[in-house]
DNA sequence: ACGGGGACGTA
DNA sequence: CGTACGTCCCCGTC
């Protein structure tokens, strides 16, 4: 038996409560609307708890619903409390969902209270010698208290617990533990509805229990008590008694979870990832994982156990050519890199096993470099690394390039894991390895082999290798999760040969003309400082344009205008909201709001864009490859995939994005309603089909099948709501939004839907089909098999199952076209070198290409890329891909 | 300094 | 009361 088991005993509901109600239910919730502040609350008290009390044992009990034994025997037990507010809902369900993922055991029983299971393994484990601690913030626990047992009562909120030993309710009630509910039987409970006798506080109780020697006694002799107190407990002597049978917690309940099974059990990384996702919990996460990672280090899960071997100066590449291994070497650089530059300083390599290698690249003999660069570029060298794209900019900067990559682990895990927030190395290793990212003891770098790394650098040799062979064996593990879901060959050969494609693109980046971009700034400039004057001149006063809080006030408060839409803190002042109020109101300082809003949103791209023209002219910007749940890739530093395009002012700036120097002009090549034909294709309705196939324009054609016209006699509004079905079908739009968007009612709306999932039958077969599907098995696959999880999809809460419904419609579709244009982006780069091409491809807008190119080269590229694009996939529909050329990104629209 | 919320740009 | 992103600003909180 465990002598030095430490059991921690928590009351699931009652802290549950604490933790609601001390945090803000309105500061805690996740995009879907589910309220999480007691879950937060609870799961970093626990968290708290795990790390500061180190428990051996954790069991959490709960209460199963309102009727108890006690409500049985006196009716209005608890009979004041409020109902529970509609925040709290769900709430405990997700606690436990915490608890599983945690290894944490938790119980209930039909009839009892939580406190009365917490008292039972209170008891066992007194039984058993063991320290145990109840964490409840129901007085009645004081009971429990003696040398063996400490409760840990919530002062306030649920992070400051006081420790209630013997002393502690001695030195406080003036009577020891066990008499702590009599104390509470003479006071009386407000919050459990239980009165006690009137006029007799703590201090007089204790007063009397000391006279007494107990309450037994006390009752036995009330006659004897006097004043005007021991008046009213005589007429009350009932009710002490009641109070003292319902306030004595049973310790003898048959349990099927005994104190034994309470040891802590594994955590399961996954469930938790999966879970804080949902729940939106980010630091929460940290906090779990870097308090268990102290606590796991004293098991014998342990590191990473290597050797580090420092070859004599010239003796690397002897050292390569002895040390080649069947399986991956993982290869982990250190060094930074970004828009398209970066630098490495030094690198680790480890295989699976034997010993590994720190290089310092500062170091290097002009052989040892020779050698490492042969090593690198040799394609027969299998090689992993995580998240290459950066160190792949620092390389070609040193002038070395890298070959053999056969594995990436963040792209790996991506592809398992598209939700995922992040894909950090210490993470991965723990969930895919269950290891710790660190070297074992006593396995540091011998002082004569240490590299000589910038002084207070954190990072040290040994890391590098621990990391490297993590990644060598995290590469193994991935891939044989990859083979299990059908998803190896989109890394192989779609999102580790893109990674390049991506890193060339950011290298090169795109040319700007300065002065075209200064010159919008000045105009914009402009307009805001004007719209900003006449916005203050029409209200009398300057406010904050820029603030939607001040601006709620002049809105509603000062000008009395009508509320618009809720928002989660007031109303909204979004510029839709101010059209439709300044059609009501005709007042002018909405004009001149819309105005500055506008302008000033320009101004801000414009400035954003020329801080980030790098010395060479050009704006690098950075694909991330592994945010997107869909599996479209994002552009940020700066984001070129939201330059506006929409309105004329704004097309402006894309005068801006011009030819570099030694080329020609730019060309724009992108595919038209791909996700539409992503549609026709994988429904197969063969109406919508015959559409593509038609050559007429799209939606015109869908509108006459819809209305069974000619297409000649198809009116604009008749065009206009069928193209927006169009669009809406893939994002799982409503009768509602349908409405709101063509400005008819509701039941228009539904009829148009109707009507048009009545012609497109199998449309309508198909996207009910991909819901269905994606609930049964739990994800949403794209043509090339790339998964999106929705867990949310089985979801009791109406909201958040509804959006993973649609996001169920959304991914497949989404997804597919986001899978088509990263194989057309392959074979368009691949197939303009191989054509000895000189025009390069700068940019991806998620089904554009900008393309720079060269002198003489235009037909060839265009029909090179068209050819491409169009055959990336083989689809029941053609894909067709329209091209523009200019000397500018907006001349080269079309 | 950090982070959520509101607003808004793109496909 | 369609999806997928990134960025800016404000403002409350540390």
């Amino acid at each position: 038996m465990n002598q030095n088991a430490r059991l921690l005993l928590i009351d699931g509901h009652s802290m549950a409560f604490r933790a609601f109600f001390a945090l803000p239910a309105e500061s805690f919730s996740t995009s879907t609307g589910q309220h999480t502040n007691a879950v937060y609350g609870f799961t970093s008290m626990l968290i708290n708890l795990l790390r500061d009390e180190q428990p051996s044992h954790v069991g959490v009990a709960f209460d199963v619903g309102h009727r108890t034994f006690r409500t049985a025997s006196y009716e209005d037990y608890k009979a004041t409390r409020a109902a529970t507010p509609p925040e709290f809902a769900g709430q405990i369900a997700l606690i436990k969902q915490v608890l599983d993922a945690m290894g944490i055991a938790h119980t209930e029983l039909e009839d009892y209270e939580g406190d009365d299971i917490l008292a039972s393994w209170s008891r066992q484990s007194d039984e058993r010698g063991w320290q145990d601690l109840v964490v409840s913030g129901d007085r009645d626990s004081f009971q429990l208290v003696d040398e063996n047992t400490t409760v840990l009562y919530p002062h306030r909120g649920v992070s400051d617990l006081a420790r209630m030993t013997p002393q502690a309710i001695q030195d406080k009630y003036g009577v020891p533990p066990q008499r702590y509910p009599e104390i509470a039987a003479l006071v009386g409970e407000t919050s459990d509805n239980l009165p006690g006798v009137p006029g007799v506080g703590p201090k007089t109780a204790a007063k009397w229990l000391g006279q007494y020697d107990g309450l037994d006694n006390l009752l036995a002799h009330a006659d004897q008590v006097r004043g005007k107190a021991g008046e009213s407990l005589r007429e009350h002597l009932d009710d002490v008694r009641r109070n003292r049978r319902l306030n004595r917690l049973v310790t003898d309940l048959p349990l099927e979870l005994g104190v034994d099974d309470l040891v802590r059990g594994e955590i399961d990384r996954e469930a938790v990832h999966t879970l804080f996702d949902a729940l939106e919990f980010r630091t929460l996460r940290e906090r779990l994982f870097a308090t268990l990672a102290t606590g796991e280090e004293k098991q014998a899960q342990g590191g990473f156990d290597l050797t580090i071997d420092a070859p004599a100066p010239g003796g690397l590449r002897a050292w390569l050519d002895a040390h080649r291994s069947r399986g991956p070497v993982g290869v982990q650089p250190q060094g930074q890199w970004g828009s398209g530059r970066g630098d490495i300083t030094a690198m680790g390599l480890a295989t699976l096993e034997g010993p590994a290698l720190g290089i310092d690249l500062a170091q290097l003999r002009p052989d040892d470099e020779r050698a490492l660069a042969d090593w690198l570029a040799d394609a027969t060298i299998p090689k992993a690394m995580h998240d290459a794209k950066g160190p792949l900019l620092a390389l070609w900067a040193r002038g070395l390039d890298l070959a053999g990559l056969d594995s990436d682990t963040e792209l790996a895990a991506y592809l398992l894991r598209p939700d995922q927030r992040s894909y950090g190395l210490a993470d991965l290793t723990l969930r895919h390895l269950g290891r710790e990212l660190r070297s074992d003891d006593g396995q540091d770098v011998p002082a004569q082999q240490t590299l000589d790394f910038d002084a207070g650098q954190a990072s040290s040799a040994t890391q590098l290798v621990v990391q490297a062979r993590a990644i060598a064996e995290l590469a193994g593990a991935l891939d044989e999760e990859l083979d299990k879901t059908g998803q190896h060959e989109l890394l192989e050969k779609v999102e580790l040969p893109l990674q390049r494609v991506l890193a060339t693109m950011e290298r090169r980046g795109v040319a700007i003309d300065l002065a075209v971009l200064e010159s919008l700034r000045a105009e914009f400039d402009a307009k805001v400082s004007t719209a900003e004057q006449q916005a203050y001149e029409s209200i009398g006063h300057p406010i904050n344009l820029g603030s939607p809080k001040q601006l709620q006030g002049v809105l509603f408060d000062e000008l009395a205008m009508p509320h618009t839409k809720r928002t989660k803190s007031g109303w909204t002042t979004d510029a839709e909201a101010l059209e439709g109020l300044f059609a009501k109101t005709g007042h002018p300082f909405l004009e001149h709001l819309l105005v500055h809003r506008d302008a000033i949103k320009l101004r801000q791209i414009v400035d954003t864009l020329l801080k980030a023209v790098a010395d060479d002219g050009r704006i690098h910007t950075t694909y991330l490859q592994t945010v997107a749940g869909t599996g479209r890739i994002s552009s940020t530093e700066p984001n070129l995939q939201n330059i506006p395009v929409r309105t004329v002012e704004g097309r402006r700036i894309r005068d801006a994005f011009v030819v570099g120097e030694g080329f020609e002009g730019l060309m724009s090549a992108d595919y038209s309603q791909i996700e539409m034909r992503v549609m026709a294709d994988v429904s197969g309705d063969e109406a919508l089909v015959a559409a593509f196939n038609s050559g007429v324009d799209f939606h015109t054609v869908t509108a006459s099948h819809v209305f069974k016209i000619d297409p000649e006699q198809v009116s604009a509004a008749q065009r206009s709501g069928v193209k927006q079905m169009n669009y809406g079908l893939a994002y799982g739009l409503s009768a509602y939004g349908l409405s709101t968007r063509l400005g008819v009612s509701v039941p228009d709306a539904k009829a148009l839907m109707d009507e048009y999932f009545a012609t497109f039958g199998a449309v309508r077969d198909y996207l009910k089909g991909l819901v269905e599907q994606a609930r049964r098995q739990g994800y949403t696959e794209t043509t090339l098999g790339r998964r999106r999880y929705l867990p949310d999809l089985n979801s009791t809460n109406r909201q958040r199952r509804e959006m993973a419904e649609r996001m169920a419609l959304n991914a497949p579709i989404q997804g597919s076209a986001a899978d088509i244009i990263k194989i057309a982006m392959m074979r368009v780069e691949d197939e303009l070198r191989a054509a000895g091409l000189k025009s390069r491809m700068l940019l991806q807008i998620h089904d554009e290409l900008v393309i720079e190119v060269a002198p003489g080269e235009r037909e060839r590229v265009e029909e090179l890329v068209v050819d491409q694009m169009s055959h990336a996939v083989h689809l029941k529909v053609p894909l067709d891909v329209s091209v523009g050329y200019g000397p500018s990104w907006n001349a080269a629209a079309h």
